[in-house]
DNA sequence: AAACCGGGGCA
DNA sequence: TGCCCAGGTTT
């Protein structure tokens, strides 16, 4: 039955959270929704790690959307350097900053026109439905995906934007009490025990019921 | 739905 | 040097 394996992985998931969480700035329940959005941009294709370090510098350079809006993209983009794509990543910030200015710092609420705003895809949309409006969306990315078809099998699709079964299985996971904190636990969990190469199933806690160990 | 893109980090 | 990273965009 696959709705007792989906609450058994979250109880065991939530346990584990509260001793193995990982700290992040942008983890703050004070966040805004604006360094919310901020952090998922600086977070494509880069390490998390490598943003922990950046992002208050970056906050504390441009600690809100007019600042973004009153800069040009070349001092965007300096500035930006330090963490790698730094051309690409300059480019949609300015054009989101500046409308999300002239929006008055207010996302729409359908998923299609948060979708529409430059830079911001699948992925980000979910995250500012997730942490803006606190509806329950997976933050599906490459390390949640192999967290979930190791347990509880493999896709079907080779990209996961595409999935239908993935994407279902993920919204179901998360569509719980917490899904801030669920979505933040499995994103842990790929990154400190379910690792792409040898992962620690020694130290997993969904580990006895996992078929990935025998596999 | 697949291909392309892009820059620092790290093995 | 080649592969990886909390994906978006273009075709």
């Amino acid at each position: 039955m696959r709705d007792s394996r989906i609450k058994y992985f979250r109880s065991r998931l939530f346990e584990w959270f509260l001793l193995n969480r990982r700290d992040f700035p942008w983890r703050l329940k004070s966040n805004s929704n604006y360094r919310n959005v901020i952090a998922e941009i600086l977070l494509q294709r880069t390490r998390a790690e490598t943003v922990a370090k950046f992002y208050p510098k970056f906050i504390e350079r441009f600690p809100t959307w007019y600042s973004l809006s009153a800069s040009s993209t070349e001092e965007i983009g300096h500035f930006l350097k330090p963490i790698g794509l730094w051309r690409r990543r300059a480019e949609s910030i300015k054009r989101l900053a500046d409308e999300m200015y002239a929006k008055g710092g207010r996302f729409p609420r359908e998923r299609k026109d948060i979708e529409q705003l430059p830079g911001i895809g699948q992925y980000i949309a979910n995250s500012v439905l997730l942490f803006c409006f606190g509806i329950p969306q997976p933050l599906l990315d490459e390390n949640m995906a192999r967290v979930l078809e190791r347990y509880f099998g493999p896709r079907k699709l080779a990209d996961i934007r595409f999935d239908p079964y993935l994407q279902a299985l993920a919204a179901a996971i998360v569509n719980c009490e917490k899904p801030r904190e669920l979505n933040w636990a499995i994103l842990d969990l790929a990154a400190k025990v379910c690792k792409i190469r040898s992962p620690h199933c020694l130290k997993c806690p969904v580990a006895g019921n996992c078929d990935y160990p025998t596999r």
